[in-house]
DNA sequence: CGGTCGTTTGATTACGATCAAACGAAGTGG
DNA sequence: CCACTTCGTTTGATCGTAATCAAACGACCG
């Protein structure tokens, strides 16, 4: 490990944005022995059936998780952005479940589950800051399940455009709701389960009705209202306000 | 509290197959302070939106969640037996992202989740039992959303029969692949983003098959490899064999 | 300047939704 | 005990959204 990479320092303010975390528990963090890897688009970080030594923290770039239907169909099941962590889902069960890939050129720190485990454990405010940081994966889970199952295709598609839009802002990659989509039309449609054709026809019938504006690949949502009642959204989910989990006794 | 239901030495059994707890810990869960209530089939013990004040077991009949979208589509987002928490998920998190509701009449134990809290973060076993539980739950939303993304109806179907043999099997609920659906065919159909009538269909035609049988609402796979293959099922995403999380270093 | 990958558009098909109605089982009250 | 109601299941007919098949177009790269 030499010289740490910034990115950590931004992991932990957002985890800190959930729950405080005392001053040795945020020097743990800082201090995680850890490899620091430089990976290329495309390639995998954990295999579906892989057995979960590491838990990734993703330094730049983006990335995406994702299983494979018998069929041979493609569903992503999540996005990460900088400063998230990839892994925490599988690292506490010994195999993964799903595969990890790089949506971009990413860097990652591999960090020992087991190193992880023992400082979640053992150190409550950041046991109960990463626990946060999954449940927050599984509600995103919880809301993709609805957007997949119960929306028609523009809805889906809106709603992922707004997703986009917030976490890339929160991430400080997104303002005024004008983001660059790190990703294809097929992989946006392997998200919401539609087909890379039909994702391009909604994406042109949001245009054409002023919702959004794009060029290459930004995105601009030109009316943040229709575009939220468009993709039934509600920030709720992201659960992005900070928090007290209502847990901490008077 | 008076008397201990014996349902929460079940899930003390449940949360150590995953991870062995110290006696303390066992004796811990076996004396949380909380409220036993009696709930009719459809009683809400969360709404979305609700503060989470108090974490919820479930020690009899079977519940679920679920949240509504803008035009009034439902969509179920998992089903829970006897013996599992209904609510770690939300109870972390200030503020419930989802409903939960009894599918069948219920008795339940509500604790408050600020002692859960406390518990799972002071006594590092029980907080890696815990823990392993709600990524458990989160593994089952991620098959989730591959199942209503990117599976066609019969296989959806099949699929989510599968996964009620297996749990309810490991709930002591069903043998040999044959069990009694606790739900009707529209809320099954609100889990796998169908309508009732084509689910209908396709369990008429999974019976035709000679994959099902059915009586009322009592189920059996009668040929588990073919059904498993209907339903592109592959039961590692719920994690039932025990658990070393690969994390207890040597 | 090809060559590859992703986007865009068109034509046709098909899966599951919708609308509609009959049927069956369980529960209620006269 | 039998009408009557209610809720869920089953079946049929038609409709519509998104899939599929196919091809052209555009951007970036070696």
């Amino acid at each position: 490990m030499v010289g740490l990479h910034p990115t950590f320092e931004k992991m932990v303010r957002r985890l800190e944005r959930r729950s405080p975390l005392p001053e040795a528990d945020r020097e743990a963090l800082l201090t995680l022995p850890h490899t620091a890897r430089k990976l290329a688009a495309g390639a995998h970080i954990v295999r579906d059936g892989d057995p979960a030594e590491h838990c990734c923290l993703l330094l730049s770039g983006f990335a995406y998780r994702y299983k494979i239907t018998g069929e041979g169909g493609r569903q992503i099941i999540s996005f990460h952005v900088a400063s998230e962590f990839l892994d925490l889902q599988n690292s506490f069960l010994g195999v993964a479940d799903h595969s990890v890939q790089m949506l971009t050129e990413a860097e990652v720190a591999l960090i020992p589950s087991a190193i992880l485990q023992e400082l979640a454990l053992t150190r409550p405010a950041l046991g109960r800051a990463l626990w946060i940081d999954t449940l927050i994966d599984a509600s995103i889970f919880r809301e993709w399940v609805v957007n997949v199952g119960r929306r028609d295709s523009r809805a889906r598609v809106a709603h992922l455009l707004c997703e986009f839009s917030l976490r890339l802002e929160a991430a400080g990659l997104a303002s005024n709701h004008h983001y660059e989509l790190p990703m294809t039309q097929e992989q946006l449609a392997d998200a919401v389960g539609l087909t890379s054709v039909h994702v391009n026809r909604v994406l042109k019938q949001l245009g054409e009705e002023g919702l959004i504006r794009r060029d290459r690949r930004s995105i601009t949502i030109e009316d943040w209202g229709r575009m939220r009642a468009a993709g039934d959204f509600n920030e709720r989910y992201l659960h992005h306000d900070a928090m007290d989990g209502g847990g901490d006794r008077p």
